[in-house]
DNA sequence: TTTTCTCTCTACCGTTTGGTAGAGAGAAAG
DNA sequence: CTTTCTCTCTACCAAACGGTAGAGAGAAAA
């Protein structure tokens, strides 16, 4: 119904799978059944629609992140928080492949972005694990920031790309599908990187 | 001198940090300091002048790999294998950029060459985790073949995009350089998640 | 009814794209 | 010297690019 939100999935769509280069203002006007001049009348420019896609993920990503990390019990904190962060990036991989393209296309514009909203996080969850190491309930050799950083990295990376590597992972079934089977696996690693064994 | 491998030099670098759609072939031609249809006459098309740069980076990749998966002892095996892979990034981080970016943009083309002559690799160490796991060496809910291809993924991906992602990294200098102390948390993580402590 | 506002359209703009034609320079081979 | 081969160049091409001008349709406001 509404044509602006239709403009904005669509092209970030095809913003995730082609990349910003690899996407004309016609190709998205294609996919919404509209002209190209009347895409540009909802957003003037290329850049401000690929700003407003950006913009919008980004906002769900801040609606959703605080309630997780301050959430639940102390123990399942680790549980839900990643459980969460993976299936915010599962239930629409697009997010994560979006996040990947700005970062190596637009390095700049996206270091002050993640400099300015992700980085207090990073420094939150690892203040937290400090003192958890401190407590004998975190591995002592684990480097806080920047294993938090390599979670990070590893849950929007991965999911950007596990679509692409089925090919290269050898039969499933009895794990279920693929993508959940990567994703138990990426949590596991990173729980039993993290604690220390009863 | 080689005025070929100086266009591919170029191209990598180009493609790498840029894109392929957002590299023109202008762009290599001035980099490298002649007119675009010097460039053209060396490479036909801007397409084969992308295989040819994707063709070199596999064929370092091919020619160092079986090296590292048959060489020292068994305990050892991991350490060298971890730091062999790594570096091999490390090095010429271009290199991780361009696996990721043709994995995202050709997605198609690149699933048949990982297909071919990745995932024999990933089936060879799958079953030698798989072994090791029934000797009691590695933790029982491993998921091998799932764990290689995370692996896998974390050091390309990772190394692709860490110097983008130093802004999120707080403070270092007494753990040496970002990049540094990034590639040595991730081995840490890979390792710790795998084996079973003393 | 008239006016105004919202929206989509056709037609067109200058620029850049990947790529070609073909001349010419220079060295090597006959 | 002549020929040939390798390479680089200028000049050019059709197509696609992002973007604009302006007409017109339809509903809402006056």
């Amino acid at each position: 119904m509404d044509i602006r939100a239709q403009i904005l999935k669509h092209a970030t769509r095809l913003f995730a799978g082609h990349g910003y280069d690899g996407t004309s203002v016609q190709a998205i006007a294609d996919a919404v059944g509209i002209r190209k001049p009347s895409l540009l009348y909802h957003f003037n420019s290329k850049d401000e629609l690929r700003d407003s896609v950006l913009n919008e993920v980004l906002t769900h990503w801040n609606a959703k992140l605080p309630a997780l990390l301050l959430q639940a019990s102390r123990e399942e904190r680790f549980d839900a928080t990643m459980e969460s962060l993976c299936s915010f990036f599962v239930e629409d991989p697009d997010r994560a492949r979006l996040f990947l393209r700005e970062i190596m296309d637009r390095p700049q514009h996206m270091q002050e972005l993640l400099g300015s909203f992700v980085r207090p996080w990073v420094e939150l969850v690892g203040e937290q694990l400090e003192r958890a190491r401190a407590q004998g309930l975190v591995r002592f050799d684990v480097d806080p920031e920047a294993y938090t950083v390599q979670v990070i990295t590893m849950v929007v990376c991965g999911i950007a790309v596990i679509d692409r590597l089925q090919v290269i992972l050898p039969g499933d079934s009895d794990h279920g599908s693929t993508r959940d089977r990567y994703v138990r696996e990426l949590i596991r690693m990173a729980r039993s990187s993290l604690y220390i064994e009863e």
